[in-house]
DNA sequence: TTAATAATGAGCAAAAACAATCAAAGAAAA
DNA sequence: TTTTCTTTGATTGTTTTTGCTCATTATTAA
């Protein structure tokens, strides 16, 4: 028996949600303890099953999968434009929080403030839910389950009567052709909203989303008053981004 | 058993916001108390439960409930009525849930129907974030975070401009004289907007908050078209109450 | 309030499971 | 054939899990 066929048969063997053991499927294929570490080691990396202690048991049936803590891509990038977002805020403000991961630390990092925040993020706003200085609206509309978003024609509707000192935007893809661009229809006429209603608009976008391009467009970069990113990307590639728009670079 | 199993399962067993004991999670898995509380703190560290003394409780029930008070009351009754409301709902229907642990309950229940469904409650929005069925609008306004509901101005434009087939009413006190109560002013004005924007007007309360008041007004009993309460209440102030409203008892 | 009772957290020790390492066996390539 | 690479099993020290005790803390009753 060869170890692929080995590793076929144990996911069969788990395709149900049953556990399995270590030393069971030891005696079962008659290999060491160890060859079958080995294995589970592999279909855990292929995130296929969820090792335990003493075996191994089905992604789904794991609580680790329903925190959804998955890693952030460009963490540390993110952070730095955080910080230099929260310098960009004063006290008693209006400020609104696009959905995000980057807005998200944002929303961390401005904990504490006397602001005032408006967000369709349902994380945003948990983030605020104990903390009794900054004041929270909450966009109504359709939830957008896999990002919890709010977006659609109420939230539209809501964003057309209000008004902020800066909206924090969060975009896909950004490029000079097209501007500023995003894969969900609705989500972009969303998004133009919200340039709409602020009176500055802050892009904060990591840099690996520069020069790159994705199906809508929100707006282009002549309507964003400052893009906010980080130091990842070389000097030529600002110095061109420059001549569109207000490009500032977070450290 | 693995660790990660039984885990899995303590998630399972509190989903619908029941509460967990240390020495009955303890007896059901036949393992020390120890290593239940040590399981329970981290669920916890993953804020996928929230600990309370001698067991823990599911964060969305804890987050609908005071600081100090950790623990949902009349739990059975509110179960009982989550039960009831839910044979009320048909397939295609679209149904408002305000927010309260009663209503809590009720949005447990109502998990895989095929319905759509529009709350003020960021619990209750969250109850359904992993549902495909069920499509969920969020009202919009400030957030009220001692229980994270959404209320007033922008909320009670968004509830003018909505229609439910039906409306699940939560409130603090019931009495033939003032109506239906509810301590909070702001919170009062919304939830006038919630029957005016129901066809059919179901107030769900358990037996504690009947023939109580509390400051401000909602309406009347005249304007609930069903009280679907729990069987504690004795026979002579059922009867008395049917005289101003149609009243069910969930058994 | 104070006393009593219950639940908790920290520390410890034993058992089980683990990762890392290395050498042997087997397969593939030169 | 010899050499190289992969797979495997055994060994060893480390980590994880668990149950137990005991001092501390929280809750309840008086």
């Amino acid at each position: 028996m060869f170890a692929e066929e080995r590793k076929a048969e144990i996911l069969q063997l788990m395709e149900s949600g049953k556990p399995v053991k270590v030393g069971d499927l030891s005696q079962r294929f008659e290999v060491s303890e160890s060859t079958i570490r080995r294995d589970l080691q592999e279909l855990e990396n292929a995130r296929l099953i969820q090792r335990t202690h003493g075996g191994a048991i089905s992604v789904q049936s794991s609580f680790e999968l329903s925190y959804q803590e998955k890693e952030i891509r460009f963490y540390d990038e993110k952070q730095k434009i955080a910080k230099a977002a929260v310098d960009m805020v004063k006290d008693g403000e209006t400020v609104f929080l696009d959905t995000g991961t980057t807005t998200l630390q944002i929303a961390f990092a401005l904990r504490g403030k006397s602001i005032t925040v408006a967000t369709n993020s349902m994380d945003i706003a948990q983030v605020f839910a104990e903390d009794p200085q900054v004041e929270v609206i909450v966009l109504g509309g359709s939830l957008r389950k896999s990002i919890r978003s709010l977006v659609g024609f109420l939230t539209n509707e809501m964003l057309a009567k209000l008004h902020f000192d800066k909206v924090f935007l969060a975009a896909n893809a950004v490029d000079s052709d097209l501007g500023v661009t995003t894969p969900n229809l609705i989500e972009a006429e969303t998004k133009r909203h919200m340039v709409k209603a602020g009176k500055e608009v802050i892009l904060v976008v990591d840099h690996s989303k520069l020069w790159e391009k994705a199906m809508c467009q929100i707006c282009s970069l002549s309507e964003i008053n400052l893009l906010l990113t980080d130091d990842g990307l070389d000097e030529a590639n600002v110095k061109r981004l420059s001549q569109y728009v207000q490009v500032r670079i977070a450290e």
